[in-house]
DNA sequence: CGAAGTCGGCGAGTTCCGCTATCCATATCG
DNA sequence: CGATATGGATAGCGGAACTCGCCGACTTCG
């Protein structure tokens, strides 16, 4: 397949693979001339991810490089993959370092995640995230402990294992893909639910008008 | 307070104070003279909405002057305004146009949610990006239905009734900032609890060297 | 009164990101 | 043969979110 056909099989320009290509974003053909090369279906499939992860998933190049490293390195586990994936998400949200480094947040938020008992890397970006999302809640007013994201924590909990244990195990990409895939699903159906239960709650305005 | 003082007080610098000034994502201060004007409390209150909205919430200053356009229309019910928060975050993950508009997909979609019963906007851009997911996960070879966000529903449902429960229900402006940052909390959480209950699957590698 | 500093307002410039466009020397197809 | 396609390289574009620098009007302090 050469690259005018892998442009249309993937829906992705020509221009666009090219600077795939030029980026290491997407592995060179197997050249069959000096200015000719042969790509395959590994090709489609690479070029779906990368549109996945930056179209849906609204990752960056940068961090779909470091997915897809992770994914080339055939030795990584599962576990392992899953860290590099969600260290790529977190850092959509970049912490913002202008603020004072709260130690209490922090704190509070390390505590509460031992508390559950849940095994994550002292070192994850999320908790920083976590700790920031405090320190906001409470310079709006709101006098929060770290348990407010219990409801969180407790959905976070059900929702994980009923999708590991509900999924295929096929390729690693593959996972990959579903994860980014189902966090956005999950995010615009909290959305929903949000604004199905409001909508309850605000019965008496069947008339929106103002 | 002059613009100095609001800096200090917001950690907002200067300069980008005068461009939100421009871009009436801030209101103007009551002018004392030709080339001065006094700041209040609704400044800072506002720069730091402003930049919880951009900044943990990832959304872009086009979303946000929605958003703070929705909110200081004050005859808007929460509903209203829960609806135009909620097409704020979702624009920030636009509906790739180049797609086939899968009708099959967005059937299915629409059914579930009224299986549901959920009262949804017809026009809610998560109808498409739920399509879309789906659309995506076929792609990837894993033939599913709608059904597949079942999980997502059930938790997403729980999750926004206990929420809607136990926040106090202050300010407009407050309300909105919570859910951006209670969405962004929820975010890291799953991710958490995904990487824990890897973690405890793959209990046998304790080194995760390679 | 006058020097020094601050303020607001404005336009232009900067940086980063994700492409897109153009050129060119070769290859391939009909 | 000639039209079209390929790959490689370089340059440019357009949007987003600031950031800079200047000016002239003020305020403050001595």
């Amino acid at each position: 397949m050469k690259i005018s056909n892998l442009s249309r099989r993937s829906g992705v320009s020509v221009a666009t693979i090219k600077f795939y290509l030029r980026e290491h974003l997407l592995p060179p053909g197997v050249p069959t001339a000096r200015n000719q090369a042969e790509y395959d279906e590994t090709h489609v499939a690479r070029l779906r991810l990368i549109r996945v992860l930056t179209g849906m998933g609204m990752m960056s190049l940068a961090s779909v490089r470091e997915v897809l490293a992770a994914l080339d390195d055939n030795c990584m586990s599962p576990h392992g993959l899953a860290k590099v994936v969600n260290n790529a998400l977190s850092a959509e949200h970049p912490a913002r370092a202008d603020a004072p480094a709260d130690t209490s947040a922090n704190g509070q938020v390390d505590r509460f995640l031992a508390d559950l008992g849940w095994r994550v890397d002292p070192n994850a970006p999320g908790r920083t995230t976590l700790a920031q999302v405090l320190v906001a809640l409470r310079d709006l007013g709101w006098d929060c402990g770290a348990d407010i994201f219990a409801p969180c924590a407790d959905a976070a909990e059900r929702l994980a294992v009923r999708e590991l244990d509900s999924l295929p195990t096929d390729g690693a990409a593959t996972a990959v893909a579903r994860t980014v895939l189902l966090e956005v699903a999950f995010a615009v159906m909290r959305r929903m639910a949000y604004e199905h239960y409001l909508a309850i709650r605000a019965y008496g305005s069947a008339a929106p008008g103002c």
